[in-house]
DNA sequence: TGAAATTGTCAAGAAACTGTCAAGAGATTC
DNA sequence: GAATCTCTTGACAGTTTCTTGACAATTTCA
């Protein structure tokens, strides 16, 4: 089940941009750039999000209202990010009750880190199923059918990729990046967690049932 | 450009309001309660939809068979929404590829930031038909008449590069440069590939339904 | 009609890609 | 700091795909 994020952002370009991002993490975003609208959306509305990204730098309404108005009528995690760097901000951040504080600018890789530490912390249960597997995604563990799974770091966040974008064909390069691996590491290096994952999961490499070689671009999982 | 919604709904009441509020969003939707209509719409007079919302509770067929039916023939978005709340329904939704899954009842704003959020993760894949075909772009997936059809990556850009040319001539030289070919190759190979290429689509190279040779000049694609 | 140019496809070898072993580098644990 | 677990990489075998020459079939044109 996908989490809702509702980010606040003055920057239109960079609100897509995020959004685009965070998309095939599972996170559904919705952008507002007038904070009137999101507090509308949010407060009155009640549209159900699950976290709030919000951007210092607003225009009609000063972030820092914004945060405390949220805070005072729903129980919900704010991360609030900002070019401001001084260490003031950072802690009158936290004393609104801010969940997390991030410089701008700042990796799409370091947010999507931040939403799920965050989001483990308030308490949302992470777990999804597919096909046969139960994933969870705060303690990294894998279930097959009831049994669970050791997978390395590593394995875990290809496997939860590949399941997370079923049925599409990711090529060595997207999950390198996708996985903020070094971007100089060799190809047979992926080919080679894919062969242990396929190991751990019981998939034959010449009939996969789950992940599926796609020749000449990558791989794919199809439950 | 707005979005074509198939809405098959058993609730007339709830069907009209929901097209009501998805209008204004940019969303043009067409509401069966019948589901044998609404796969007739899609399925044989291929009415060209973008995405289906699909309610679980339907009289005369299961909501699970419209589901399958659909994703067997057709490579477009489903979301499944159902006042069934229990988990176990939720996981067979996933299995059959449903792209998302909404409870009931649902507020009206939450369909359209599923419906956009599905749409943009399908955007990502970059589909289009023409004439029997179906193309993916990105996973350079090709669907003829509901089969999928293996081609390797050169057959597939040769493909779509005359698909996406259609009717018009495209010469040896013209294809190997726009596929980014070793420019030394030679004539030959092109052909040897279109041979492979009408052998998988099933076109006979004498009276060839798809793609055409133009004596002296290249290949053309007909459909 | 017959010669030259072009196309279709077979078959074989070349090239590119994948799976996995094994070894060493790197990280973590106790 | 030693033992253990994890990650990365080269190597090589096995596969799949690409390329090409050969030759028959077809088309063009004089």
């Amino acid at each position: 089940m996908s989490k809702k994020v509702l980010l606040i952002e003055d920057d239109i370009a960079l609100q897509e941009l995020i959004i685009a991002y965070l998309e095939p993490f599972g996170f559904t975003t919705c952008g507002y750039s007038n904070p009137k609208l999101a507090l509308d959306a949010l407060l009155v509305r009640k549209d159900p999000f699950d976290i709030v990204v919000l951007d210092l730098m607003l225009p009609e309404m000063d972030g820092f209202d914004v945060a405390k108005t949220i805070k005072q009528h729903l129980d919900i995690p704010i991360i609030i990010s900002s070019a401001r760097t001084d260490l003031g901000n950072k802690i009158y951040g936290y004393d609104l009750g801010a969940d997390d504080y991030l410089d701008k600018p700042y990796e799409p890789r370091e947010l999507v880190l931040r939403l799920e530490a965050v989001l483990r912390r308030y308490g949302h249960k992470n777990t999804f199923t597919v096909s046969d597997f139960t994933i969870d995604e705060s303690n990294k563990s894998l279930t097959m059918d009831g049994y669970g799974i050791d997978l390395t770091r590593i394995e875990f966040d290809i496997f939860l990729l590949l399941v997370k974008n079923r049925g599409k064909n990711l090529s060595r390069d997207q999950i390198i990046h996708a996985l903020g691996l070094d971007e100089e590491i060799k190809h047979r290096t992926i080919d080679m967690h894919i062969s242990n994952l396929r190991q751990k999961i019981g998939d034959d490499a010449k009939e996969p049932l789950y992940i599926k070689s796609v020749w000449g671009i990558g791989y794919k999982f199809t439950g």
